[in-house]
RNA sequence: GGGCCGUUAGCUCAGCCGGUAGAGCAGUGGAUUUUUAAUCCAUUGGUCGGGCGUUCGAAUCGCCCACGGCCCA
């Protein structure tokens, strides 16, 4: 499909005629300032305050829209902080600039100009340009003006249309960007320190999923791209890194949607002589100062629903929010393997053979009662059957000491007291390859080299996964995780 | 994987009881020295997502495919 359209070949015509004039691609042009940062320090004076004080300054950017009107012309610029208006008069120019130069260039373009800061007469912050340079020549033409660009697919797949485009867009991303900010700073502030572990594993470990297979030429070997970063970063507790955290893609080879993106943004952080109920008070913490650090408040919308993330974090077991969400439940049924399988089958919950009490409670939970925890909640007390790296809750080793937070009815993070037993995380590890045997292609394998960092002794520990990409998507009010990743993954299509 | 909806000019969209494609914006030419989706006059621009079929004739009807969106699993 051709893309020469007429708008692109006048455009390739008049880059043709500015590499024949000299260097089309000129970088030489330096600013002084940033549109935001001049609105912000002047919008506040008048336009007589300004005409007296004759603020020189050099300014860049994409021309994104522009009025001439004879003699005299007004464009908008767009830089990496916001817009600002140029006055462009023709005779302010050097000779022959404004007829045969300025007016020949398209919205789009990427600019630089000099000249005063003024007010219009209606009363915009503006810049009285005396010179004007065109440094780069745009030779596709910007979505319209009012509607701007609408098409999702478009969106996703030419991201960097959708950010020149939509502010809504680079809002998004900078939010996501301060989002990690503050949790760094948090962390490095208790003492946490940030490491790299490995993206490629032999042995893929730390979660129940399926992970993308690459190889290593010159060892031939099979390699998989990490699930998770979880056993690694205990390794590094045993090795006395006792604060430890990464913020960093894990990789999960299953389906998309609006929740899952093939690979992902999670934190992970360790922290040893801690249990599960520190974790859980830290998020709160830290989701509480995040959000007052970034929005100057705690109240979010999300989905046209307000969140107060004032108001303290609820707390439930497993079983609690089952019996909350389920009236033909009881406390009775969920003792019960019988009838918690009758439960499923009624709410037409699939089951598989393998699946014991506890994995058929989380299934039903799943089912009934994730979708409904809207106000930010910790579910705590989930099976050992379905956390096979938790410790086991003193006195009911049905159950660990694990929590998972949820908010606006989408599971955020996951944390628990980590497994330090050696000998029981081999018999949890055990326990899992039968299944894998079972045919659960998404159960854990044996991971020796772990148990024997264990075997070195860990010292009592409680970790934590949070998910960024959903956190960033609660904060953004953004209805998909693709509205958080910059390059979300898309089926291949050809871009015309 | 299943259901529904969508794909028409660079962008946003109309046209869909079959008769050979239209608007606004953008572009081009002209007017215009403080505009704000600037305005006024004129005007260029389309393998109607792809393929196959029905028909004298398909953007429009049927089937298949691709990509996207929403919902469900």
């Amino acid at each position: 499909m051709s893309d020469e359209n007429n708008l692109i070949a006048q455009r390739r015509q008049q880059l043709n005629e500015l590499r024949e004039k000299g260097n089309a691609f000129s970088n030489d042009f330096r600013r002084d300032s940033l549109s935001a940062d001049l609105i912000a320090k002047y919008e506040d004076k008048t336009k007589e305050e300004l005409e007296i004080g004759r603020v020189k300054v050099a300014i860049a950017g994409r021309m994104m829209s522009r009025r001439i009107m004879g003699k005299a012309s007004f464009a908008h610029i767009q830089d990496m902080s916001g817009k600002i208006q140029l006055y462009i008069r023709r005779d302010d120019l050097s000779e022959g600039v404004y007829n045969t130069e300025f007016k020949k260039w398209d919205v789009g373009d990427i600019i630089g100009a000099t000249g005063t800061v003024m007010k219009t007469n209606k009363g915009e912050l503006s810049i009285h340009v005396d010179s004007i340079n065109l440094l780069t020549k745009s030779l596709r033409p910007l979505p319209e003006k009012y509607h701007g660009l609408t098409d999702q697919e478009i969106r996703y797949r030419q991201r960097y249309v959708d950010l020149i485009m939509n502010e809504e867009t680079r809002n998004t991303f900078k939010i996501r960007s301060q989002v990690v900010e503050f949790i760094r700073s948090y962390l490095n502030n208790e003492n946490y320190i940030e490491v790299e572990t490995p993206m490629m594993h032999v042995i893929p470990g730390g979660a129940t999923a399926h992970p993308f297979k690459t190889h290593h030429n010159s060892l031939d070997m099979e390699l998989f791209l990490r699930i998770a970063p979880e056993l690694y970063l205990k390794r590094l507790v045993v090795g006395g890194f006792e604060k430890v955290y990464e913020i960093n893609r894990s990789f999960r080879n299953e389906g998309l949607s609006s929740r899952h993106n093939p690979e992902f943004t999670m934190l992970e952080f360790y922290q040893a002589y801690s249990d599960y109920e520190d974790m859980m008070n830290l998020t709160e913490d830290m989701i509480r100062k995040m959000a007052n650090k970034i929005f100057g408040n705690n109240k979010i919308t999300y989905q046209n629903k307000i969140y107060d993330l004032e108001k303290p974090f609820e707390r439930m077991t497993v079983v609690e929010s089952i019996l909350k969400y389920n009236d033909m439940i009881t406390i009775a049924d969920l003792q019960s393997l019988e009838k918690t399988k009758d439960h499923a089958h009624r709410l037409k919950i699939p089951l598989e053979d393998s699946y014991g009490l506890g994995k058929i409670q989380i299934e039903i939970f799943e089912k009934t009662v994730e979708a409904k925890l809207l106000a930010a909640t910790f579910i705590t007390q989930y099976p050992t059957e379905v956390s096979p790296l938790a410790r086991k809750k003193d006195g009911d080793p049905f159950v660990t000491d694990r929590f998972e937070f949820f908010i606006g009815g989408r599971e955020i993070a996951n944390g628990f007291s980590e497994l330090n037993d050696p000998e029981d995380q081999a018999e949890r590890f055990r326990q899992q390859v039968e299944e894998k045997n079972a045919g659960d292609a998404e159960a854990m394998h044996f991971d020796d080299d772990y148990i024997t960092a264990l075997e070195y002794g860990m010292p009592p520990t409680a970790g934590e996964g949070i998910g960024i990409d959903r956190l960033v998507m609660f904060l953004t009010d953004s209805p998909t995780i693709r509205d958080v990743i910059l390059f979300p993954h898309m089926r291949s299509k050809t871009i015309s």
